[in-house]
DNA sequence: TTGAAAGCGATACCAA
DNA sequence: TTGGTATCGCTTTCAA
């Protein structure tokens, strides 16, 4: 009871409305809204005058209802604060709002704990698929969602259980951390230290990746690994510990850019100069490091064209359901100035 | 007819199954599961146990249709990539998530002409309510939409025209760049450079904060400004700019995050020594910057916060509609190494 | 080619 | 306190 406006407020129209001003019956408005084939044309326009006349735009809500689909995605992220994240929720956008879709996003905010209860919300929304970026693969509530959701799913970056049936987009980092390691490898580098994350897919390609490449040489195994929950502490703390060696690594490969923050803090307060004293890569690109003296070396990929891929394999799947699908997109690996030739005293152990 | 799932998909129960299968009305049902007043506690369990054994849960669309409300909150981001937006998205969802609100994203990629468009996308989704961070404060098109709308709305970081009638989160940037600009004239800087992006909010706060600085200090109004579309390319080509001038700056505040990176550039092709033969401050935060050497001077604000208190504004608005309001939110100045005493010899015209 | 009418799955009024 | 029923705004058979 707004006495403040007089203009009584602009109800919106519907189709029913439309109907009775075009005076034919609703169903064919639908149709002519709907384009659906068979109406003659002078119905068509007379329909159109008349929704254009009451600025008519149909209740999404009710033809979601009836049509059982709601043109809508869900993206469960675990934290768009990264902005390799935000680039991945970028690229997935465009190309959803491109197709008509809309992205309903939430957030877990590094919380693993959360994404099941988001993957119920969306799916109570009735999203017409969903985008997967989960902190963990094997978290017994997110898959129990999942499986009893049995919706179209993309995940990225991630590999699940087979009877979840995700369609997924990977990124190759193999290919990357590969190139990066062997780098150093001929660098002279035999002691290299890895900094990950948790056990999830990346992880245990990139593991993998040194791995083989100290085969590739015929090199001693002798890199060190430390896992943890990626984020600018276990960076910080994971590069304290492995400098504190009695046999310390001379060069570091940083799996995942929440590292970089933590393990340059370290790097800074030890005096050490990049390149000369002490070899550093991260993977994945951080705004400003190749703005560092010197640069920072970095795996790269292409975080927008991994969000559009998945948005377009979910797309796919909406059109024409059929096999879960597997993407593979590139990592490649850019060589700056923090890394150098290893120091030579620091190549063996300080017995 | 996938012959593959020999078991039947498990249909979803609908309010009726539960009628039935608690042998009660459809109507107790519905009071039971939204928790209306007046119910006995038998129906109560009776319900509720009926619902549990169907695995019932309600269709919201259909509760969207009658209640007149979606239950979710549209956020229209102008480039959801800036580390800054993604963290005022990330704070917004928290509190929006936890009210039982979901976030429709969408994102502008930095392209001002899809802001209407998103917002009609979004009132035709039927949102509660919108959060808004436009690149634009007086985009005909922007405008019409909202006003065409007329549903709840807060602008972050911008005003609006009054007749939009949109409640407002601010942040005071007049206080933590006039503290910045004090501090370099204190410095004896007498010869600012101020690069901004377009005519909105923050820009017009920043320049006013810089000009009552000098004002304070009874010094000339020898500032420079440049305007631009904030982005590393502006930044990079004011900062040339500037540099170029017969009588060129001595420090530097960037209005933005964005520009850092293409500053930094030009002051590195330079060879100048921050901090000595030049000092820079920068608006916002970006990662890394405060592990240069020298460290970056920056003005901060709390980004998670301004998301929060945009999505608690809109709830209050929705829970009892009332006048718009503002909420003013601070800044702050955090002096670094990046920021030094002037070099006498360029403080003067190069004559 | 068109229109009447039966839903979609809930809410809310009204009568019992 | 409960249940029947109209309604939300649309899509989609079915007959004409």
């Amino acid at each position: 009871m707004s006495s403040k406006n007089e203009i009584p407020v602009n109800e919106r129209a519907g189709i029913r409305q439309v109907a009775e001003l075009a005076g034919v019956g609703i169903a064919s408005v639908s149709r002519v809204l709907s384009g659906q084939p068979g109406v003659s044309k002078k119905m068509t326009e007379r329909v159109l005058q008349a929704a254009e006349q009451l600025n008519y735009t149909p209740n999404v809500l009710a033809q979601s209802l009836r049509r059982r689909s709601t043109k809508s995605i869900g993206f469960v992220c675990s934290d768009i604060t990264n902005p390799l994240l935000a680039s991945i929720v970028s690229g997935a956008e465009s190309v959803l709002a491109a197709a008509g879709y809309s992205l309903l996003l939430t957030n877990s905010g590094g919380m693993p704990e959360m994404d099941a209860e988001h993957i119920d919300v969306l799916q109570q929304r009735q999203v017409d698929g969903l985008i997967l970026l989960p902190s963990l693969e094997n978290d017994a509530a997110t898959l129990h969602a999942l499986r009893k959701s049995a919706m179209p799913l993309v995940v990225i970056d991630r590999t699940l259980p087979d009877d979840v049936n995700a369609n997924r987009v990977l990124s190759d980092h193999y290919l990357g951390v590969g190139a990066a390691a062997r780098a150093l490898l001929q660098q002279g580098h035999r002691r290299i230290g890895l900094i990950v994350g948790r056990d999830v897919r990346p992880t245990r390609e990139r593991i993998r990746a040194v791995r083989d490449a100290y085969l590739a040489y015929d090199a001693a195994p002798d890199y060190l690994i430390e896992t943890g929950i990626l984020s600018i502490g276990h960076g910080e703390r994971a590069m304290a510990r492995l400098l504190a060696l009695p046999w310390p690594p001379t060069a570091v490969i940083l799996g995942g850019n929440q590292l970089l923050e933590g393990a340059l803090k370290i790097i800074s307060q030890r005096k050490l100069t990049l390149g000369r004293d002490f070899s550093l890569v991260c993977c994945d690109d951080v705004a400003l490091s190749r703005l560092f003296s010197p640069p920072i070396a970095t795996v790269m990929r292409d975080n927008i064209l991994l969000g559009k891929r998945a948005a377009q394999l979910l797309l796919g799947q909406l059109d024409s359901p059929h096999e879960s699908e597997e993407v593979l997109l590139p990592t490649w690996f850019e060589n700056r100035g923090s890394c150098g030739p290893v120091a030579p005293a620091r190549n063996t152990p300080d017995v």
